[in-house]
DNA sequence: AATGAATGAGGGTTCATTCAT
DNA sequence: TATGAATGAACCCTCATTCAT
């Protein structure tokens, strides 16, 4: 079908944006370089999208939604702390292929600053990352994984906060050093361990 | 000979130029928006620096000298975590001051990641303030005001992450609400708190 | 696909650069003038040339073959001294096509004064310049139009001397009264003449 | 006196400006650089030159006069055609000062193609070249030095246009090779020897 | 008389966008 | 549909010049 065409390519070009951006920053998107990173002409470029500032969406987008396909991913799945962990593993930038994600999605954070449509949609995704892991965090405590005596949207907010500014802090770091660091994390999560959980981790 | 102090009108520049990225983002600082935010003409820019690529400089360190000021403010003053608490909010985007500075910042990271010099710098300022905040944990635990079975070290890494990640989440919401979001991050500190220092705060 | 002959295109173009130095000197080729020359916009000179030291190049280098041309046309033909001296005169600025082409180079010579690349370029085509002229002479005598007494190296210096010479002032003068001055350097070439000819003239 | 120091600031002005051209050609001639060059500030030299085009012809009339200088100086003492060999070297760019003079010279010579003014002036002194050459040969025609079968106009023509060159095509040698180079032009003046004056000469 | 900060026109260059082919 | 040549606004920067000190 040519629709499914035309989006896979309008895809295709979400993600050679990003590439370029993760790779050189914002200033080096210019039309000319996507072109070259696509190894098409110009001209194409404007039988997908209507001008750059979309090309710059669509390339936010992108990457917003690899990341957030993997925050799903990884909340949908565990009832339990111990599975949770791992997996957050896999959304943090790790490896070269979350490090971009992020790298774009740095991008985009700053951008919104002065971009009152984008703000308020990155303000809205914020909001309901919020009460994605209050929810998470309801049912690990009715699951007795983690302690009762903490409020759920309080800690959400601040386990929302605290993951953003790891994967920003990471990006500061060579890759091969980011595992290391991630590991410094890992107490917070034992401090939310409930007695019970413990008692049967020791089991 | 005209008399003009030459180090403070490059601040004045710098500063200038971080009221426009904050208002309008990275984009909007060319010479002549610049020129205009000043009240001057174009040439006098390169009176006081050889060229743009040192107007974004300036302008970045201007805010992170300003954030790091309020920082080593709050954190060299205090020797209670009660103390600590009210301090932080002079460091958090909560009023225009500081939500501008923040906002710089914010471009200041993610142009880092492009351009290797800042992101060394970037990386060493970092590193210095994981150290920083370690010290600090360290001294509060000798003191006794917080709990001792925790790793100052380890907690440093995620109280430096989660400050970032607040702060950078913060710039999300609308002044107004951001007060009442950073209450949020109150229990995280509790939590710390040593049972002697809460005995004592009871009493 | 628009088709556009690209080297055609640069040497429109360079000829175009060429006629704004002679016309109103070097300072004159400004990338807005010569897009004015050419009836076309700014940026198309970007397609056909890097930047304007390029096109500098290409200009100086349109008018050098010219001359060049022009003179290894008069060189290659001529048998004899006769042949030989009104070939010269399709060579020096005398019409207003070559009074451009010389205009142009004679930037060309005090604009590779101070640019070691061009002024190494310019030195090898001046000593190819002697030589080829040495050679002539050889011919000349080989052939006995002109005298055996003379040294051809020597005598080559003096010519490729006196041409330039006499190029850069005729420019001086109005084109109208620059054939008659030519006329004085004739005695030059008579006092060349080898006996034989002369006999041979005279009959 | 105030006058005299006035005008000899001026001329060491024009020196200090044609010491720039020469160096690193016209373009390098910025009020800023000269002002370097002289170790003064920049508004100085409005007190000396109402603007820069008055600099520049300063320094084309400073290098010029220095030229000039030196030929009549050569052109005035000599009686006897071996006299005169030895005081051409004096004129020709053979040392570093008149290196610089040439260059200069050089420079103006182009600029003038295309100012009117300094176009005429260029002519009138060419012209007076010419004519002060062609005296020069006739009195040395009149004492019998050199041959009395050529034409002094004729030949004035010839020798100013070789000495042109061949002071320009010096400029494109390395200073240490334009003595050897020289040398070759000796037998042009050699051909204008009298048959009396080489017979007196090998006496 | 001397300074150098300030001006703003104009330089070369890059860019998103358009459109004839 | 695809091409890439063409456009011209806007970029940063340099410059001769002015003028308050």
């Amino acid at each position: 079908m040519k629709i499914v065409d035309h989006d896979k390519r309008r895809e295709e070009m979400a993600e050679a944006a990003a590439r370029v951006v993760a790779a050189d920053g914002f200033e080096a998107l210019t039309t000319r370089r996507l072109a070259k990173e696509l190894g098409c002409s110009l001209g194409v470029l404007s039988h997908y999208f209507p001008n750059k500032e979309e090309i710059v969406l669509a390339a936010f987008q992108w990457a917003n939604q690899c990341i957030a396909r993997r925050i799903s991913h990884a909340a949908k799945g565990p009832l339990t702390l111990d599975q949770f962990k791992p997996l957050l593993l896999q959304v943090l930038p790790l490896n070269k292929q979350t490090d971009l994600e992020w790298r774009v999605r740095a991008h985009l954070n700053t951008y919104a600053l002065s971009h009152a449509r984008l703000m308020k949609k990155h303000r809205e995704e914020l909001r309901s990352g919020y009460q994605l892991t209050a929810e998470l965090l309801r049912d690990l405590q009715a699951s007795g994984h983690i302690r009762n005596d903490i409020d759920p949207d309080e800690t959400a907010g601040t386990v929302v906060d605290l993951m953003t500014g790891l994967a920003m802090n990471l990006l500061v770091l060579p890759l091969a050093e980011r595992k290391q660091r991630v590991a410094f994390i890992d107490h917070y999560w034992e401090a939310l361990r409930s007695e019970r959980s413990t008692a049967a981790q020791a089991v």
